[in-house]
DNA sequence: AGCACGCCGACT
DNA sequence: GTCGGCGTGCTC
C-alpha cells in the first residue's frame, strides 16, 4: 500500500471560534482537483454549513479516528482566489477576527449558502425581426403602444424588468406585444449596466493635473498616491484619466467609495467616457445582482467596480488600478463585527498585486498625510480649481454675547435675506436632528432621559415624541414633569425641526428643504427632495451630516454652519481632525464660478487658532498643527491602539471581564501602555454597561505581537460568555 | 454564535 | 405530571 495516510481537509468554518477544523475527503473525490477556496460542504456539530477549503494534508491535531467526513466539494475552480484568500488570511490576523467569518464576508450571500456558481438570467424584452419589417405607421396601435415600441427598437440589446417598471409600463401591455408577435421575452445576466455608444470626450487637464496623470500612468509596480486637491480641483477627471490608461491595457479597475457617495451622477459620469461594462456595488442589490456583480467581476466581464467598503473583496482577475475615493471618510470602516478599514486592505491588496493605488480626498486623514510625509506615498497636489469652480469666502461670526433667534444670529439672518432676495439658496448646516435635545421641568430640573441607555431623549416634533437617537425607544410627550409633577415643562436646545420651524415664519415667502435621517426615511423621498432643490423650488435648505457629502449646489451661494463648535472640547483626540473635514466638506457644496459662495461659521470662539489656520492658511497648515499635537501626545499616526469592549447587563462583569485580560498581559514580558478598564463615554446603552481597555504602542510589531499572544488567552477566560466583547484594532471612534 | 442538554418552578 | 426558563458546554 502506497498511500495509506488520510486525506485531511482543512476547512474555514463561518463560526466566531478562532480556528479550523479539519475533515476526511469526501468518498469518491477526486483529490487530484481540490485547490484551496473551494467550498465543502460539511457536518458541523448538528446541522450541515458551508465551510472554505484552506490545504489539504495528511495529519490533523484532532485524533484522526474522531474527523467527521465532508459531505461535498461544492465547486469546480476556488470561489476564494489565491489574492484574496491571502488579502483574507492577512485581514484575520491582523484584525485578530476568525478567518471563517472574514472569509466569509468576501462572498456573496448565495455563495455562502452553497448555492451554485452560475450567472442567473432575467428575463428581458426585445422587439421581433418581424416587428421591425412591418409598415409602422400602418399598423393599429395606440399612441401608448407606438411610444413603447419605438422605445424597445431603440434598445435592441433588450430592455429588463427593472427599467419597464421605472417607465410605469404595465406588464399587460408587454404581454399584448408579445402576443401579437411583436415583441418577444429573452434570457441575459442583467448587472453589467451596459455601456454607452458615444462615450464622452477626456477634459483638457490643467498643469497640476496633467502632472498627477502622468506620473499616476508611468507607475509600473506598487505605488501608494495621495491625491490631494481642494473641492473643484478635478480629480475625478485625474480618475478617470488614469483609469483610462489601465483600461487601454485590458485591465480592471476597483473604485471604492463612501457609503453616501455611490449616486447615480457617479456612475453616470463613468459610463458616458468609457464604453466598457461597470459594475456598481452598493447596498440596494438583491443577493442575485450580487452574485452576478461578483461572477462577472471574476469573469473579466466587467472592467470597471464602484463600490463601497466590501467591494475591497471583489474577486478580480486581471486588476490594474485601485482607487479610494475620499479616503479620510469613516465609513470606510466597518464598525461592527469584523472591523476592517477598506482603504488598507486596498493598500495590502494593490502591493500584493504589484499595482498602484490612488487615494483622493481634499482633506486627507491625519494617517494617511502622516505617511506621505514620511516619503511612503507619493503626493500630487491639485492647487488649482479647475473649470467650473469657485472659491468660497469663510466668515467666521462671533455669536458671544450676540442675540440668537432660535439659534440664529442677525448678522446671519439679514445675510440669508440679502442672498435670497437676490433669488440664490442658501444651505444651513446643523448637524443635530429632532426638535430640540434637551426636555427638562423648569420646577425641579428633571430631565427627560432614555431608560436603557445614558442619554437625554430629544424631543420631536413631527411626530411629536420623545426619541433617543442611541437605541432608538421612545414615549410620548409627558403633560407633567415625572419627578415633581408639575407641569412647567421647557423645550431647550436647537434641532433641524426647530431650525425649520423659526426660519419658516421668519422667512414665510421662501420654501424650506429640510434633509436629515428623519425627512429622508422613506426610500425616494432624498432623490426627491434634491431633485427639489435642484429645481429651485425650495430656497432654503436646512441639513445634518448627510447634506455635506456627496451633492453639490451650484445655486446655493451662503452656507451657514450653526453650531461650529461641537468639535473643539470633545473627548474623542480625533474630533478637532473630523471638525475640519466637515467644514470644508460643507463648504465644497456650494457655488460655481458666476456665483462664488460664502460661507459663514457661527462660533463662541472666534479666535481660535486652529479655526484660523483651516480658513485663513489651509487644511494643510491646520492639519500639520494637529500632527505635532499628536505627535506630542503619541497618539495616531504616531501610535497603534487596540481597544477591547465588552458589554454586559451588570456593569460589574464587564469590568471584570477587561480587568482580567489586563491581568493576563502582567506575565508578558514586553510591556506597553494600557489604559483602563474605564467605563465608554456612554456608559450605558440599550440596556448593557459598556467598558472599555485601551492598549496604546510605538510601534505596531509590538502591539501585534500582544495581541497574538493575548487572545488565545482570552479563549480561556471562564466568563466571557457572560459579556459581549469586542476587539478594534485601529479604532477610529472611541464611543 | 448557534444549538442542544440539563435541571428546577408554574401551569393546562 | 409537563412546558419552558436560560446556565453550561461543544462544534473537527
Amino acid at each position: 500500500m502506497k498511500n495509506h495516510k488520510p486525506t485531511i481537509l482543512r476547512i474555514a468554518v463561518p463560526t466566531p471560534l478562532r480556528r479550523s477544523f479539519d475533515y476526511l475527503a469526501p468518498t469518491g473525490c477526486d483529490l487530484t482537483r481540490l485547490q484551496p477556496g473551494m467550498r465543502v460542504r460539511i457536518p458541523f456539530h448538528n446541522r450541515q454549513m458551508v465551510g472554505i477549503l484552506l490545504e489539504v494534508c495528511d495529519q490533523s491535531e484532532f485524533a484522526v479516528h474522531k474527523l467527521k467526513q465532508a459531505v461535498e466539494i461544492i465547486d469546480d475552480y476556488p470561489v476564494v482566489s489565491a489574492d484574496v484568500m491571502q488579502l483574507c488570511l492577512w485581514a484575520a490576523e491582523y484584525y485578530h477576527h476568525p478567518l471563517g467569518d472574514v472569509l466569509e464576508t468576501a462572498l456573496p450571500t448565495l455563495l455562502r449558502q452553497g448555492k451554485p456558481l452560475a450567472l442567473s438570467q432575467e428575463t428581458y424584452w426585445t422587439v421581433t425581426p418581424e416587428a421591425l419589417a412591418l409598415d409602422f405607421t400602418s399598423l393599429n396601435r395606440s399612441p401608448r403602444q407606438q411610444e413603447l415600441l419605438s422605445w424597445l427598437i431603440q434598445h435592441p440589446e433588450g430592455v429588463s424588468k427593472r427599467q419597464i417598471k421605472e417607465r410605469d409600463i404595465p406588464s399587460t401591455m408587454m404581454n399584448t406585444l408579445c402576443k401579437k408577435g411583436w415583441a418577444t421575452k429573452i434570457s441575459k445576466d442583467d448587472i453589467l449596466i451596459p455601456s454607452l455608444e458615444i462615450p464622452e470626450p477626456a477634459l483638457t487637464l490643467n498643469a497640476a493635473q496633467q502632472h498627477a496623470v502622468t506620473v499616476i500612468n508611468a507607475a509600473e509596480n506598487f505605488h501608494v498616491f495621495l491625491l490631494d486637491g481642494v473641492t473643484g480641483s478635478g480629480k475625478t477627471e485625474v480618475y478617470l484619466q488614469a483609469i483610462s490608461a489601465v483600461l487601454a491595457k485590458g485591465k480592471q479597475v476597483l473604485v471604492l467609495v463612501p457609503e453616501i457617495g455611490l449616486t447615480p451622477q457617479t456612475l453616470e459620469r463613468f459610463r458616458k467616457r468609457f464604453s466598457v461594462p461597470v459594475v456598481a456595488l452598493h447596498s440596494g442589490l438583491t443577493d442575485k445582482e450580487r452574485l452576478n456583480a461578483f461572477l462577472n467581476t471574476q469573469y473579466d466581464h466587467a472592467k470597471i467596480i464602484i463600490g463601497t467598503r466590501s467591494a475591497i473583496f471583489s474577486p478580480f482577475k486581471n486588476l490594474g488600478l485601485i482607487i479610494v475615493d475620499e479616503e479620510h471618510d469613516l465609513s470606510f470602516k466597518q464598525h461592527d463585527g469584523f472591523r476592517y478599514h477598506a482603504r488598507d486592505l486596498a493598500i495590502m491588496r494593490a502591493q500584493s498585486n504589484n499595482i498602484s493605488i490612488v487615494l483622493g480626498s481634499a482633506t486627507p486623514s491625519l494617517e494617511t498625510l502622516c505617511r506621505t510625509q514620511q516619503g511612503r506615498y507619493q503626493h500630487l497636489r491639485l492647487p488649482e480649481r479647475a473649470g467650473d469652480a469657485n472659491i468660497p469666502v469663510f466668515s467666521v461670526l462671533d455669536i458671544r454675547k450676540q442675540h440668537l433667534e432660535e439659534g440664529i444670529s442677525q448678522s446671519l439672518l439679514s445675510a440669508m435675506k440679502t442672498h435670497l432676495d437676490k433669488g440664490d439658496q442658501v444651505m444651513l448646516f446643523l448637524n443635530r436632528r429632532g426638535f430640540a435635545p434637551v426636555f427638562m421641568c423648569h420646577s425641579c430640573g428633571w430631565m427627560a432621559k432614555c431608560q436603557r441607555c445614558d442619554s437625554r431623549l430629544t424631543y420631536h416634533s413631527e411626530p411629536s415624541r420623545l426619541h433617543c437617537h442611541h437605541c432608538d425607544s421612545r414615549r410620548s410627550i409627558p403633560k407633567k414633569c415625572d419627578a415633581c409633577g408639575e407641569n412647567d415643562l421647557q423645550i431647550i436646545g436647537l434641532g433641524t425641526e426647530r431650525l425649520e420651524q423659526a426660519l419658516q415664519k421668519h422667512f414665510p415667502n421662501f420654501s424650506i428643504a429640510r434633509i436629515d435621517r428623519d425627512s429622508t426615511q422613506r426610500k425616494g423621498s432624498m432623490e426627491n427632495l434634491l431633485e427639489k432643490i435642484q429645481s429651485g423650488e425650495h430656497q432654503i435648505l436646512i441639513g445634518t451630516q448627510m447634506l455635506a457629502k456627496g451633492h453639490h449646489f451650484p445655486n446655493v451661494t451662503l452656507v451657514g454652519i450653526i453650531d461650529t463648535d461641537g468639535g473643539f472640547f470633545s473627548s474623542d483626540f480625533r474630533a478637532l481632525e473630523r471638525m475640519g473635514q466637515l467644514i470644508l466638506q460643507v463648504a465644497g457644496r456650494a457655488g460655481r464660478v458666476s456665483k462664488p459662495g460664502t460661507v459663514v461659521l457661527q462660533t463662541h470662539h472666534p479666535d481660535h487658532p486652529l479655526l484660523h489656520q483651516l480658513l485663513r492658511e489651509s487644511y494643510h497648515f491646520f492639519a500639520t498643527t494637529l500632527l505635532q499635537e499628536r505627535a506630542q501626545a503619541l497618539l495616531p499616526p504616531y501610535a497603534f491602539l487596540a481597544l477591547f469592549r465588552a458589554e454586559a447587563h451588570d456593569a460589574e462583569q464587564a469590568h471584570q471581564f477587561l480587568q482580567h485580560i489586563k491581568k493576563i498581559t502582567d506575565t508578558f514580558a514586553e510591556k506597553m501602555s494600557i489604559w483602563g478598564p474605564v467605563a465608554a463615554p456612554m456608559a450605558k446603552r440599550s440596556g448593557r454597561y459598556r467598558m472599555q481597555l485601551l492598549f496604546q504602542a510605538d510601534q505596531r510589531p509590538l502591539l501585534q505581537r500582544y495581541l497574538k499572544k493575548l487572545l488565545p488567552e482570552i479563549e480561556k477566560i471562564p466568563s466571557k460568555h457572560q459579556v459581549r466583547w469586542s476587539l478594534d484594532v485601529d479604532p477610529l471612534e472611541m464611543f
